[in-house]
DNA sequence: GGTTTGACCATAA
DNA sequence: CTTATGGCCAAAC
């Protein structure tokens, strides 16, 4: 029935999903979502779908874990973004080098296939 | 429904 | 190290 849920297009929902599998104090890049949905290529698309985001709308996400590949944090163009970005982080344990990078060999999180076919697949069900 | 765009990534020079 | 280029594909216009 009708629960207010709004009908998000595909790709968007599944990078919402990945996302959310994200542990506190540790971070993903976005080809590592991009991997995660099948395609590795498709890692322009994570980002755009979370410059998308809507709190109000797709309820809770740790966007603020999700990083380049560079451990950099991506922005764009905007200030506040990255900057409140790399403060959550911080809070949650999450160490940043003096170049402002994170060091992804100790906060990246590999996702678990089981993981996240159960995520897409509850998204599935969801949206039935 | 074609064109533009984009919080990226990998590779080459 | 930086700059340039190709790629990949969905949403917005």
């Amino acid at each position: 029935m009708a629960d207010g849920r709004v009908v998000t297009p595909g790709f968007h929902a599944r990078v919402y999903a990945i996302v959310r599998l994200v542990p506190e104090g540790r971070v993903v890049t976005y080809g590592d979502v991009a991997a995660a949905l099948g395609s590795a290529s498709v890692a322009r698309h994570v980002g755009w779908a979370l410059a998308a985001l809507d709190p109000a709308v797709h309820g809770e996400v740790p966007w603020h874990r999700v990083i380049n590949a560079s451990g950099a944090i991506s922005a764009r163009g905007e200030v506040d973004r990255p900057s409140e970005q790399q403060r959550r982080l911080e809070a949650e344990g999450v160490v940043f080098s003096p170049g402002g990078k994170v060091n992804l060999k100790r906060f990246r999180q590999p996702f678990g296939v089981e993981e996240v076919v159960a995520a897409l697949d509850a998204l599935d069900e969801a949206r039935r």
